[in-house]
DNA sequence: GCCAACGTTGGC
DNA sequence: GCCAACGTTGGC
């Protein structure tokens, strides 16, 4: 799961425990956290559009998709008139915070093992801000922090 | 700050 | 419903 770390970083995410992934305007990450987000699945931290892009931490989620309340504020930064309180047009998942990489896995490592090279992340000209993973590829880069 | 890649918008 | 124009993302 892709952040600005300006905006949001591994540190806010560590003092504050759990918090509402808001912000998502985007159909087919809409969607997947809508169909198959669910408490307790793993997720990355990924930190993006900084000087060093990479995964920086892990979380799990522990609540499923509901409505995107910044899509119902007028002085939002994700403002959308679209989107009504009865039919919601935009979801979110709040994530609770589980570690702090002591080594990060930079996103150039990520493009450097074979092993991880299917992963949405690494492919070019990748917009979605939350993309799966396998199993064995998670493992993998969970070994690559130790 | 540049720019490629992609998603969305809106005229037709 | 096509597609050009525009806006956004995000690595570099």
């Amino acid at each position: 799961m892709k952040n600005e770390p300006e905006d949001y970083d591994i540190d806010d995410l560590a003092r504050d425990k759990t918090e509402p992934w808001d912000g998502i305007r985007n159909y087919q990450v809409r969607n997947m956290i809508r169909d198959e987000m669910r408490i307790g699945d793993n997720a990355f931290f990924y930190h993006s559009n900084c000087e060093t892009p990479g995964i920086y931490g892990q979380m799990t989620i522990c609540k499923e998709a509901y409505a995107d309340h910044t899509a119902f504020d007028k002085k939002a930064k994700y403002y959308d008139p679209k989107s009504k309180k009865d039919a919601p047009t935009w979801l979110m998942v709040d994530v609770k915070f589980k570690k702090k990489f002591k080594k990060i896995v930079t996103l150039k490592d990520l493009k450097s093992y074979k092993e991880l090279s299917k992963m949405r992340v690494v492919q070019r000209g990748n917009r979605l801000s939350i993309t799966k993973l396998e199993k064995t590829e998670w493992d993998f880069i969970i070994k690559l922090t130790k």
